[in-house]
DNA sequence: TACCGTCTTTGTAACGTTTACATCACCGTG
DNA sequence: CACGGTGATGTAAACGTTACAAAGACGGTA
């Protein structure tokens, strides 16, 4: 359509020599308008409007410092999760012209220095990263601080980080509410697994039950499946009515196993997972879980590192971590049947 | 940890004053050894690496006119389908020393294009557009052509396809050869939805079938459901044995409709999806579908790309474009049970 | 009116890198 | 010795912004 040019394009130069002023000026008229006379002014900007001019991002980064990046350090941005915070991350910087640059760590600390030193390379601002293993690792940025979005972020300043504790209680004291007397759970690993245990049995704790299960498991659908079957295996059929699971994905494989068992969910055995991930509603029953705010996390790390930006030198993020709360979503397979739930 | 010194980073012109060379002297010893003396070379390197010297990706950004970017526009990173394929662009791109720049697109052709601007802007080196809308309104960059990978880029040069015809084939084959003669369709929307159906019908044409029913649908759980209720209701509970919906989210509306409905499956009607979405092996029974091999398509677009970059100034990217062929994943909401895939 | 200070407007130079072109020295050959 | 070729190195230009300098205008005061 419109005939691309192959001369160069325009520069600050050319509109310089056309007004007959410094390319100084010219730049000043674009940028600073009020430090240059009317008439100097109105000259130039007709000269740039006629030649089309656009000045070079890269000429302008150059000179100040700035690209106007922002690094983003995700596990595997093909996981709904991970994608779900990239685009919230992306929503809070893009009506301040800031752009995300992607990169994979695949939960490895190499990979992921590799990749912040990649993205420094290409000048970020400064950068979110998402579960971090290499954590304090991680090489400076010569701008501004990496923000964590972790569970582990423990102590470095800038930290965004789910209340997964609040989020186990959550899930025991919506079971406990439904009557629930004879519990389990297949727990996760790390901190994250780790801290979901320990609220669950924190809220567990006075309350008279009549059996508690446990099995461990690595938030796949396979040993959801597997850690589930066990515990059957060890209290009965009729020794389980409540179970929780660390992951959706595993209670994806839990719902499986009890219905081959024959047991009804949620008359039988009311389950809940963690999570919400977007098929939760799309199992049958649907699924009862932790919701984790992903949206609402990716906007605050962004915020955060924008905040970093307004920081003098001398001043530091804070190393108190901002909490976010998860949220108990009640479906089908916690509290029976209903018109538009189950 | 390791202090950050506050004076600027060493600079190419440190080098040439240490070493008593001209800066452009110290950028051949760089970057084309051979063409420097020895032992004039190994002076500059010696000081290079002394002063720790790392070349700014911003200077050479500019003097060479790449930014060594790649804009990546999506309609949604956080849809699970595309967040794949990102990663897969990803993977390509990363060993070139190439990186993906961000942009949402929300399937809205107005926000695309000025995405599209955007990462013009940041002066990415190309880029690649998934689901498109603009098509060939997208601003041109000055350097290479967008790469699209969508069902609709029909005409363009430098595209990757979807057989979405050859999926509906592949539907309707399966169900065929389970023997099912009581076919429906709940149809997609756009011209993906419409290949989809045609290559459904095409197969079906010359079999002799004992009903054909259709639904229209958008994609989502809902109307999946919706569409299969419909259906039930005009074909009565004995019309229907076998169901293919154009995605495996309204396939999961559909299972649920089913089995509210008191029908088995697959027993009574075998369903069939679309996508292999991530969550379609973790359904009650798990899902059927028509895989679309979205990893292999997205670096099938990186891969373009790339080829763009080695074209001569009068070659153009064939408007022929790169056509995937889906593949048929047989679970168990069409075979019934064994052992792995129930 | 001459002088000083202040403010406004504009110009100069530098930032970091690469590369086309120019320059220079050296060597071999006629 | 002159000439041409070769290889190594220097010069300058390219990009846009901004600290600093310079120049000019203007008002106030002696």
């Amino acid at each position: 359509m419109s005939a691309r040019s192959p001369e160069r394009p325009s520069s600050v130069r050319q509109i310089a020599e056309i007004v007959g002023v410094s390319i100084a000026t010219v730049s000043r008229a674009l940028n600073a308008p009020h430090q240059v006379t009317p008439a100097t002014r109105n000259r130039i900007l007709e000269a740039a409007s006629r030649v089309g001019y656009r000045p070079s991002p890269l000429g302008r980064n150059l000179v100040v410092g700035r690209s106007h990046l922002v690094g983003l350090i995700v596990p595997n941005i093909g996981f709904p999760l991970y994608g779900l915070m990239a685009r919230s991350v992306e929503d809070v910087l893009e009506p301040l012209g800031l752009r995300a640059l992607l990169a994979s760590s695949d939960d490895d600390a190499g990979r992921e220095i590799e990749a912040a030193q990649s993205l420094l390379r290409h000048a970020v601002d400064g950068g979110i990263v998402i579960n971090s293993r290499a954590n304090a690792s991680l090489p400076n940025g010569p701008r501004y601080p990496w923000i964590h979005l972790s569970p582990e972020s423990a102590g470095l300043p800038g930290a965004v980080e789910l209340d997964n504790v609040a989020g186990g209680r959550l899930a025991a004291q919506h079971l406990l509410s439904l009557e629930r007397r004879r519990l389990a759970h297949v727990a996760g690993e790390g901190r994250e697994g780790h801290d979901r245990e320990a609220g669950w049995l924190e809220a567990l704790r006075d309350h008279p039950l009549e059996a508690v299960g446990r099995a461990a498991g690595d938030y796949s659908e396979q040993t959801g499946r597997a850690g589930t079957r066990a515990i059957l295996e060890r209290v009965g059929r009729d020794g389980l009515d409540g179970l929780f699971l660390a992951s959706d994905i595993m209670a994806a494989g839990a719902l499986r196993e009890l219905r081959e068992a024959g047991l009804r969910v949620p008359e039988d055995v009311a389950v809940i997972g963690f999570d919400d991930a977007e098929f939760a509603g799309l199992l049958s029953p649907s699924l009862t879980t932790v919701r984790q705010p992903a949206k609402a996390m990716g906007a605050a790390a962004a915020k955060l590192l924008l905040h970093s930006y307004t920081l003098e030198s001398h001043q530091t993020l804070s190393t108190q971590p901002v909490l976010f709360e998860p949220e108990l979503v009640v479906r089908g397979s916690s509290v029976g049947m209903t018109a538009h739930n189950t």
